[in-house]
DNA sequence: TTGAGAATTCCCGGATTTTGATAATCTGGC
DNA sequence: GCCAGATTATCAAAATCCGGGAATTCTCAA
C-alpha cells in the first residue's frame, strides 16, 4: 500500500455516523503511527480537504464544498434540470422528483425537488438528495439507465457484476439479463415498488444526450397514492419532462458549438 | 515538496474555466513526468475523486459530491437554515437570501434561496450558491461575522492579514480596526453597497451558536430597490430570522444532549 | 494575563518507496 | 477485427518517507 493510498484512505473514515475524528481515532482505525497520521492530516488540512475543529478533532473541510460547486457549475444536466424539476414536483404532487446521473460505474442522485407546500417533509425527501449513491441494479432510476446502455457496456458490466445482477433478480445468465432489460426498454416509463425504500413507488424515464443515456428522471411517491389513473398521468409527466431535459441538453450543445460537420457528441461521463 | 503535496495539488488544476484535463495537460501544467501523473491520477481515480471521461480526459469525480452530501447531513446550521431561508426569500422579494458560514479563516456561502417566482433568474443568484467563497474582509456577510469574533481571534487575524484589512478599508492599524468593527456591532443589521457585486446591496445579521458567532444571514438585493422604508422592513426580517436560526441551533443541541451541568457549548468550527 | 496540559510540529538516520524512461498491454472507434 | 492512442507494468537508481521521541506551539480555564 503506497503512501498516496494511505493519505486518501483517511478521507474514508469520515461518515455521517462519525463526522468528527481526532488524530488518535484515525491512528487507531487505520493502524498508523500517530506522527504519520499527523503528517497526512497536515497535508489534507493544508489543502483544506480537512478542517480542524479545535479540541474536538477534524471534519471534512470547505474545499469539498467548493469543489462540488465547481462540478455543479460545469454540469449541463444540472443547469437544465433546475429549470424543470421544480415544475414537475409542483404538478406531480406528494412525492419527490429525483435527477440521477450515471457516474462512472455507478448512479448518483445529483438533484431533487419536492412540492414547496409539503410542509411535513416526507421521510424520503431527506434521503434522496444530491450526493446519494443509488445501487446500480436496484430501483427504477438506475435500472432504466442500465436498460438503455449500449451492449458493449452491458457485456462488461455483466462480466464484472454477475453476482449482484443475479441477486437483484435481473437475470442469472446473460440472455436473461438482456431479456429483462429489453422489457424495461419497451415502455417509456419504468416503475418499481419498494425496491429501495419500503412503501415507495418509483417512476423513471431515461434522459439522453445525443442518443446516449446519461441519466434518469424519477418521481418517487408513497405506494398508497398508486391508482392507475393518477399513475398514468404522472408517468406521462415524467416522460415528457425527461425528454425536455434531453432537448435542453441538445440546445446547450448547439449554442456552445454552432454546427460542426455532423454535430459532434459532447464529451460526457464515461 | 512531498509526494502527498504533489498528489493533492492535482486537484487544484480543475476549474470552472477548464473542468476537463488530459494527462498531458496536467503533466504540462505541473511539470511532472507523464508516468508520474499517470500514477497520481490512478490513485485519485481509484478513490473516485477524479473520473475518466473517455478520450476527453478527467473531471472531478462523484466522491466529491458524496462527501459534500455528508458534510450537509452533519451540519446543523444547514438543517435549521433550510426551514428559514425560503420563507425569508418569499417575504423579502426581489433578491437572494444567503447563509454564509465561518469556515476556518474564511467565509463560505453554504446555502441560498430566492423567491420562487423570480423567473428571469437574477444575475447574482447564480453566483451566490453553496460553495462560493466570500472574501474575508469585504461584503456585509463576512464583515458582520468578523465584527462579532472574540478579540483573541481578531488579534491573530490582524497580525496575519493586516495588509488585506487595510486594503479593504477596515483600518490601517489595530485601534482603527477595532473601532470599525465596534461600529458594525452596534446595529443589529449591517448594510454595505457594491462591495462585492456592483449595484448590489447587502443586509446581514450575525448568527450565534451559544454566544459564539458562527455564520451570517444576508439579503442581497438590487440597489435600486433601496429606499429607507423597504430597507428597514427587510432589515427587520433579516434580524429576526438570523435570531431564529440561532434559536433553532440551541434547540437542536438541547435535544442532542439533555442538559449537562452548565450547557456545554457544542464543538464547532475553529 | 498566566500556566498547565494537550496538540502539533520538528528532527534524523536508515531503508523502504518512489521515481520515471521505456516496454508491454489495453481500449475504443472506425 | 484492426490500429492509434491511452494506460499500466517494469526495474534499477536514489530520493524521500517513516516513526519514536524531543521540542515547540496552542488551547482553555482560572
Amino acid at each position: 500500500m503506497s503512501s498516496l493510498e494511505r493519505l486518501l484512505s483517511i478521507l474514508d473514515v469520515f461518515s455521517e455516523d462519525k463526522p468528527i475524528w481526532t488524530i488518535e481515532d484515525i491512528a487507531a482505525a487505520r493502524r498508523y503511527p500517530k506522527s504519520t497520521v499527523y503528517r497526512y492530516v497536515k497535508e489534507l488540512r493544508d489543502s483544506r480537504l480537512l478542517l480542524s475543529v479545535g479540541r474536538a478533532g477534524y471534519i471534512l473541510g470547505p474545499r469539498i464544498i467548493e469543489l462540488d460547486r465547481q462540478i455543479q457549475a460545469c454540469d449541463p444536466l444540472l443547469t437544465v434540470g433546475r429549470r424543470i424539476l421544480p415544475e414537475l414536483a409542483e404538478k406531480a404532487g406528494e412525492g419527490v422528483v429525483l435527477l440521477c446521473s450515471l457516474y462512472g460505474d455507478g448512479v448518483l442522485c445529483i438533484d431533487s425537488a419536492a412540492r414547496s407546500s409539503s410542509l411535513p417533509a416526507s421521510n424520503f425527501n431527506v434521503s434522496y438528495r444530491r450526493g446519494r449513491p443509488m445501487p446500480l441494479f436496484r430501483g427504477s432510476a438506475s435500472k432504466v439507465i442500465l436498460a438503455h446502455l449500449p451492449s458493449r457496456r452491458l457485456t462488461k458490466l455483466f462480466a464484472q457484476y454477475a453476482p449482484d445482477i443475479k441477486a437483484a433478480g435481473l437475470g442469472s445468465d446473460w440472455p436473461a439479463f438482456r431479456r429483462n432489460l429489453q422489457a424495461i426498454r419497451e415502455k417509456p416509463v419504468y416503475a418499481t415498488s419498494s425496491e429501495i425504500d419500503k412503501g415507495v413507488l418509483g417512476l423513471s424515464a431515461p434522459i439522453f444526450d445525443d442518443k446516449r443515456v446519461i441519466a434518469s428522471l424519477t418521481f418517487a411517491m408513497p405506494e398508497k397514492r398508486d391508482n392507475s389513473k393518477a399513475s398514468a398521468k404522472i408517468a406521462e409527466l415524467v416522460a415528457t419532462r425527461a425528454a425536455a431535459i434531453g432537448d435542453g441538453l441538445a440546445r446547450l450543445v448547439d449554442v456552445a458549438e454552432p454546427m460542426p460537420k455532423p454535430a459532434k457528441r459532447s464529451a460526457r461521463r464515461s
